[in-house]
DNA sequence: TCTGAACGAAACGCTGGCGTATCGCTGTGA
DNA sequence: TCACAGCGATACGCCAGCGTTTCGTTCAGA
């Protein structure tokens, strides 16, 4: 612990400023989660992480800048698999769709939909991060391209698009989840049909 | 909550009432696209109209009344052009593109999804209005397996979802808007290459 | 013409969150 | 061992918005 945490951050070395941090960055995901963006106070978190608001205040500025470190916190859960290019997307999109269904990501999007609509470097973090996803969707895509699974000439961005779109659309506006029978259905529609080999 | 079946009210009553109902709800989408669903206040809405708050408060009992009702004056800007399915689909789409570039709905949209997240009833009011826009295109879709521009056996609710949901994907989580040569690749993508039929 | 409904404005008490300051306690690191 | 930084708690004045009420004016419609 001490050991991996060194390498994160080497200046806040006292453990209570590190510990202070951490609940409090994890409370102010449970409450955007719950209440959005607009309904986050500074004394919620304070109170969901079991400090004083004058902690908060101590580390941040205020609720924007709160609330800017918390959404840098949402890690990719997205992990590598084995298999055909194919079955990779697959997976991929399997997670991204369970994700969708539940996780603290998909909890926390429409604020942070919310968040980014109403400031710039809110909007510069949610769309770095959100890019960061899609690269790896295109990454795996190309190496599609490579093996010939992917028809070469193709804009990878777009069809990265057309994988996740459907998803992110589905739990944004009609509001149902994705199982992975729609899934399999997905990727037969954009990639086209398996083949058998 | 106040008046259920007065989505098209033609029926005569006071004009000053009419009046006052038309510029507050005109005025709340204002707000609402400018600070959200958390940050509109019934105050704001009243200035913004140019009326007392107390003529807000006659009429709605509280914010998500108003906005219930504000969100259901949002209607589909869509409109039904002329040529052959594949043409009509790229014409849905670029209109819908358009929309999401520069539209009161577009600009209302964090809003509404971050409202309907964490209210029951406006969820459902969301998730209708949405449902009636994609049953425009899976009609339009339905009509192009009869005429073979698209297989038959094809999910034309997914294959909808996979036209619109880059779009909306590339609105809410990239930030980025998406022009007609886009909207023609995705056609392109989805439908597969244009026929010279 | 005349009655009453709808209106705008303003004031009401109230609540809750703001950001700051102070205090005594505790754990850290030298 | 010990000085001190970080801590929780609490209280502060402040203000925005709440939802209600009152009141004088305006305008629709019988």
């Amino acid at each position: 612990m001490t050991d991996t945490a060194s390498s994160e951050q080497a200046l806040d070395v006292d453990p209570r400023v590190e510990r202070s941090r951490r609940v409090i960055l994890s409370a102010a995901l449970d409450v955007l989660a719950e209440v959005g963006y607009g309904g986050l106070t500074i004394e919620a978190v304070a109170a969901r992480a079991g400090v004083g608001k004058s902690t908060v205040y101590r580390h941040w500025s205020g609720k924007l800048d709160l609330v800017d470190d918390a959404i840098c916190t949402l890690k990719s859960a997205i992990f590598p698999t084995a298999g055909s290019v194919r079955e990779r997307v697959t997976a991929f999109l399997g997670q991204v769709a369970a994700a969708m269904a539940n996780s603290t990501w998909s909890r926390c999007l429409p604020a942070i939909i919310e968040a980014a609509e109403r400031d710039p470097e809110t909007m510069n973090i949610h769309r770095r991060l959100a890019g960061e996803r899609r690269q790896l969707l295109i990454d795996l895509l190309a190496e599609g391209v490579a093996t010939g699974a992917v028809p070469a000439g193709t804009d990878l961005g777009l069809l990265a698009d057309c994988l996740v779109g459907p998803i992110i659309l589905r739990r944004l506006l009609l509001h149902e989840p994705v199982d992975d029978a729609t899934v399999r259905q997905l990727v037969d529609q954009i990639l086209g049909p398996a083949s058998s080999d």
